[in-house]
RNA sequence: GCGGAGGUGGCGGAAUUGGCAGACGCACUAGCUUGAGGUGCUAGCGGGUAACACCGUGCAGGUUCAAGUCCUGUCCUCCGCACCA
């Protein structure tokens, strides 16, 4: 048969065309008994695709597309992450409403997925601007409010005069408001809507010994940090002319004979209670100051209220300061400063002056006199009453006890874990399902009254109260409770919400009565494998594994974590950086598609690094995959014919191509199974299809119907179009995916005859060819007769020879 | 500062358990194919040499018959966190 031409264009046209009329070609088998869950990580829909998501996606699908040929029942959907911020900037630039503008852009996407051939099952397709979807955001969230997870309290926002506005932390650049370059941002107060993260702060950093193995150290490691669990004690200073106390938290009670002032956080509710009346200016730029946050350059400062308290442990005399460098978010606020031994009271005492008292010293030796610098280490308590001498752990204990018996303070535990603030004053996102009643307060909206639909026709000005604040008709209702008028909550949630809990709404996704059924949710959880970019290590990894501990103790579910296994793949760059409209360096997949097909795509962005890593964009090397693929093409149409032949004996070349063909299924099957590097599984198709056209000739009907239909199943992970194509070629019926993945045969591996590299000295000097399971003896005298060796151990005596059986031989000569 | 990843040809990268460094691809060179160009096929391609020798995985040591791989020290790059008391 002739060799035809490789047309990318018509093949995966009329492939494409030819899946879309099949319904139930991906569809996700029901009770499953042996299931597959691979998930990669819901895009937000911005209208295009990017690398990025090309890589992500050929990750996953070459996984899916193996583990079906292998013979599990794979779960692999996919949704939109339809909530946020761009749709508003959208409707403020262009005027578009919101969700004409996202339901627009799904449309797109999910062409372009589409085209690139990703085997998803769009039955269960989950956007989750939809009611259908949020409503139970909304559900999940009156759940938490009646357990005490979801409460309100006063927190700062950043707010821009000019357009007397919110701002979301992304519209502040440099400190300033993102349409008004030259208005510095406000930090105001409000009361918003919190969910209890640090609830399960200890089971969320418990259970992260229990993904070691299935997530990467890496992302583990960040997690440990950002919970940062710290342990330590509390203790009250009582405040001179006043009933209020000051509680602060420290992690070295030993030293707090040396505390010589207090500091509170500017935030601190004692703060402006104890600054002056001609303080008070300046502690309000002190809470702008540090909400813009620059973080490096932010000096250290602050000022003396005039105010004192009294150390609880030796009665003395303490300043109260203000200081910048003292964080709300953690411990209580407040810090006792010990310069002596910590760098930043070093630092802010030697600037004011406050004095330095010295209360631990080293095991051994002195400390300098006067101190150049903290001495943070552990040592021996000094200048502490009756605990001088102690040794520092044995210190913090004994006075953590004396605090405790005393009254005045305990032993605590301080996470750097916050709770997650999900009030958004935005219109874009899940209505808070709670209503404000003048009688009752905040009174939850009932079951039966979800979902809160978000109105449709809003105005988005992006100045003043949020739109749905102004949005009578949504915020003007009756009180649940007494039925007296009442108001709306008009935040929303945190985008973060709708992505905490997708991938159960997967499982039953057309659920009109429930989020989910518990009973199919416990087929397919916990996901197998989760797939997405490291830059979601922390927060929706987070968020995702609070939901789901919060969904089990709901009684929804058994497991306690979301995925068994999680991997993140690097980025994509070109000219190392990352691919950017405000660099120009984008390169579109769409484009390649229409100009090399989506299978060469597929293959380059596997191909180019292996998936962990960041890879940078070649474009000549997207050529090498198109060439690569027309030389399978035309190696296959043009031997298709010759499947029917009676089959013989096998020819030499036979033998060499299928070991050749063995080696590679045995090299692709274990990497799918453990190492991931799909790179250097196409590094061996590659090397398969040179082989096979360097014995093309001696070929026979023996083996070449195998070797055919292998190579098509091989690459079928990779570039299902021209797969289904090849099956066709061959006259073979059925879904490739339905076919099972070709099986090593150990006895396609046997040679005859191996060659054994022979070291001088350790120095390769000669090969030797030798019978397949030659004993040591014989390689030996093989190798020590071999003409290239006599020379280079000329004559020098032999003193050793190493000899690994099949692998090679090593000869010492001394001399 | 703390934590993590990495440093191999002109380039992207390979080397899975300490055992032939540079698989595979790109770029480049030559031959064949072609009216020409491109495509395609075959071969070459770390430095060095006429050919060997020799040198070569950031740098300096070490262990070993044998080191990109293990150990010690050191330099550089990238990423994450960064006043967390």
């Amino acid at each position: 048969m002739p060799e035809k031409q490789y047309q990318h264009q018509a093949i995966e046209e009329k492939w494409h065309a030819r899946w879309e009329q099949d319904p139930t070609l991906y569809k996700t088998p029901e009770n499953p008994t042996r299931k597959y869950y691979v998930l990669e990580m819901l895009p937000y829909p911005s209208g295009r695709l990017h690398m990025g998501h090309a890589r992500n996606y050929s990750i996953g699908d070459a996984l899916a597309r193996f583990m079906r040929m292998r013979g599990y029942e794979v779960l692999h959907p996919m949704g939109w992450d339809a909530f946020g911020l761009p749709a508003e900037n959208a409707a403020l630039k262009s005027g578009r409403q919101p969700r004409e503008w996202t339901l627009r852009n799904i449309a797109q996407m999910k062409k372009g997925l589409k085209r690139l051939g990703f085997s998803l099952d769009w039955d269960r397709e989950v956007a989750t601007c939809e009611p259908e979807y949020y409503r139970w955001n909304q559900w999940f969230f009156l759940r938490m409010y009646e357990r005490g997870l979801a409460y309100r309290k006063e927190s700062l926002v950043n707010w821009c005069p000019q357009c007397a506005t919110v701002l979301a932390n992304e519209q502040v650049v440099d400190g300033c408001c993102w349409r008004h370059e030259g208005t510095p941002v406000e930090q105001r107060s409000l009361e918003q809507w919190f969910l209890k993260t640090t609830a399960y702060a200890e089971e969320l950093l418990d259970g992260i010994s229990t993904l070691e193995g299935g997530w990467p150290e890496r992302v583990l490691t960040m997690q440990r940090n950002w919970i940062g669990k710290s342990e330590g004690a509390e203790v009250d200073f009582t405040i001179e002319g006043s009933a209020d106390r000051i509680r602060i938290f420290t992690t070295r009670i030993d030293t707090i004979h040396g505390a010589t002032c207090l500091i509170l956080a500017p935030e601190h509710p004692l703060a402006a209670v104890l600054a002056g009346p001609g303080q008070q200016a300046r502690l309000k730029a002190m809470v702008d100051d540090q909400g813009r946050k620059d973080p490096s350059s932010l000096e250290k400062d602050g000022f003396a209220t005039g105010r004192f308290a009294l150390n609880p442990f030796n009665g003395a005399q303490t300043p109260i300061w203000i200081g910048n460098f003292v964080l709300m978010g953690y411990g209580t606020g407040a810090i006792m400063a010990v310069p002596a031994h910590d760098e930043r009271d070093f630092e802010f005492c030697t600037k004011y002056g406050i004095p330095i008292v010295p209360v631990v010293q080293p095991a051994s030796g002195e400390l300098a006199a006067p101190l150049q610098q903290a001495f943070c280490e552990y040592g021996i308590s000094i200048n502490s009453g009756e605990f001088s001498g102690l040794p520092t752990p044995e210190a913090r204990s004994r006075m953590t006890a004396h605090a405790e018996a005393s009254g005045f303070g305990q032993a605590a535990i301080t996470y750097r874990l916050k709770d997650w603030g999900v009030s958004r004053q935005r219109y874009w996102g899940t209505p808070i399902p709670m209503v404000h009643c003048s009688q009752c307060g905040v009174v939850p909206v009932p079951d039966d009254q979800l979902p809160v639909v978000l109105p449709l026709d809003v105005e988005i000005t992006g100045a003043g109260e949020s739109p749905l604040a102004r949005h009578e008709e949504f915020w003007r209702t009756a009180c649940p409770q007494c039925g007296a008028a009442a108001r709306r909550e008009t935040d929303t949630m945190d985008t973060f919400v709708d992505s905490s809990w997708y991938f159960y709404r997967y499982c039953d996704p057309h659920n009109s009565t429930a989020a989910f059924d518990p009973a199919v949710v416990a087929q397919w959880f916990p996901i197998d494998q989760y797939i997405g970019g490291v830059e979601h290590a922390i927060l929706h990894l987070i968020y995702s594994r609070f939901w789901t501990k919060v969904m089990r103790d709901l009684g929804l579910i058994t497991n306690s974590e979301p995925a068994t296994k999680l991997f993140t793949q690097g980025m994509v760059l070109k000219d190392g950086a990352k691919m950017s409209k405000s660099l120009g360096n984008i390169v579109d997949p769409e484009e390649l598609v229409a100009a090399f097909g989506a299978d060469t795509c597929r293959l380059y962005v596997l191909f180019a690094a292996p998936p962990d890593k960041d890879m940078d964009w070649q474009q000549s090397g997207v050529e090498g995959q198109y060439r690569f693929l027309s030389r399978v093409y035309r190696f296959v149409t043009r031997n298709a014919d010759r499947l029917a032949a009676q089959p013989g004996e096998l020819s030499a070349a036979d033998k060499r191509a299928l070991r050749k063909l063995h080696q590679t299924i045995a090299k692709i099957t274990l990497d799918f199974e453990q190492r991931w590097h799909f790179n250097t599984c196409i590094a061996a198709l590659m090397e398969l299809t040179n082989e096979l056209y360097l014995c093309e000739e001696g070929l026979t009907s023996a083996a070449l119907p195998e070797i055919l239909r292998s190579l098509t199943q091989l690459l079928e992970p990779f570039t299902p179009f021209l797969s289904a194509e090849l099956w066709e070629e061959l006259g073979l019926t059925g879904p490739i995916s339905q076919h099972p993945w070709p099986s090593v045969n150990a006895a396609y591996l046997q040679e005859d005859e191996i060659e054994i590299p022979v070291q001088v000295n350790g120095k390769l000097r000669s090969k030797i060819k030798a019978p397949n399971g030659a004993p040591a003896a014989a390689l030996e005298s093989a190798a020590l007769s071999d003409e290239k060796v006599i020379a280079f151990i000329a004559g020098k005596p032999v003193a050793k020879v190493i000899v690994l059986p099949g692998k090679l031989v090593n000869i010492v000569a001394k001399g």
